[in-house]
DNA sequence: GTTATTGCAAACATTTTGCACCAGC
DNA sequence: GCTGGTGCAAAATGTTTGCAATAAC
């Protein structure tokens, strides 16, 4: 058997531990979109997960995987690539720069730093990529909301 | 006059200047969309920048701002904070690692590099934020978007 | 048996589109 | 006057919610 199905095969039995651990049920639901993900190089779409598993599971709703999704993320098992998708943000600043994003409020902050002002990304790391530009996305917590939370 | 209302004035006036040199209107509408960004540390949404606007302009209309600023990044004037917005993408990859982004079929594919592993993020660059993480985000068109460029 | 999860439908939020009117050039 | 831009309303897209039926434990 090749190694990558033996990770595959890891990674369900985690799964699986980890839902019992934190008494999250284990519907065959969950099983398939946590496969869908792990199976999938995509980073896909809740549309994508349910156009794919549909077809092996035609009673699937959509807001199901929505529901499990979120409740994958909340329990770390996976992560949101756009942690800003809801809406679209605006910039005029033409010049490199980099964005702090608070996880809590969605707030944007910019930062530039003379050791990112030019990244090397050579060829064995883009491969065929035509590079056009880059930002660094730091994720964190910022100044108002961590005072609310000690509030 | 203090300097940073000095360079509002200067990017006003080359933004006419572009308009013009573009052969595009120059209307009150993307003048004060235009002001609204230049004066925003906040890298505001469609929605931010409407609100702010029609105090002063009550008439204006949201689909005017969101056509205004497609324009506008169209011309290289500004630019999405948010290039993935308009769906949430997922990943089951806990491990550390970057992205990069197609501009044109918003593909995404994971890539890892030995100096991007544990970049130093001290104080003096991001503040009072308390960080929990980061990806570089790299913007560029996958191979395969370049084979259609071609064909 | 109890509780969490599912699936449906309806609601919601954001963005896009079609088209008549209007304004910039 | 011609062309492109605006504003309205309707449609489209992506996501969330309420709730009754169902499945996991």
């Amino acid at each position: 058997m090749p190694a990558r199905d033996e990770t595959i095969k890891t990674k369900m039995a985690q799964f699986v531990e980890h839902c019992r651990a934190r008494g999250l049920s284990v519907t065959p639901q969950r099983l398939a979109i946590y496969h869908a993900l792990i199976t999938s190089m995509r980073h896909p779409s809740a549309e994508d997960i349910y156009k794919r598993i549909r077809r092996q599971y035609p009673t699937i709703s959509l807001a199901t995987v929505y529901k499990t999704l979120e409740t994958l993320e909340q329990e770390g098992l996976i992560s949101k690539v756009t942690p800003l998708h809801e809406t679209a943000r605006y910039d005029a600043n033409r010049t490199r720069h980099h964005h702090l994003i608070c996880v809590k409020c969605h707030a944007i902050e910019d930062f530039s730093t003379e050791a990112l002002e030019q990244l090397q990304l050579p060829r064995e790391v883009v491969g065929d990529w035509r590079v056009l530009d880059y930002t660094v996305q730091v994720l964190g917590v910022c100044r108002e909301c961590q005072k609310r939370e000690r509030a």
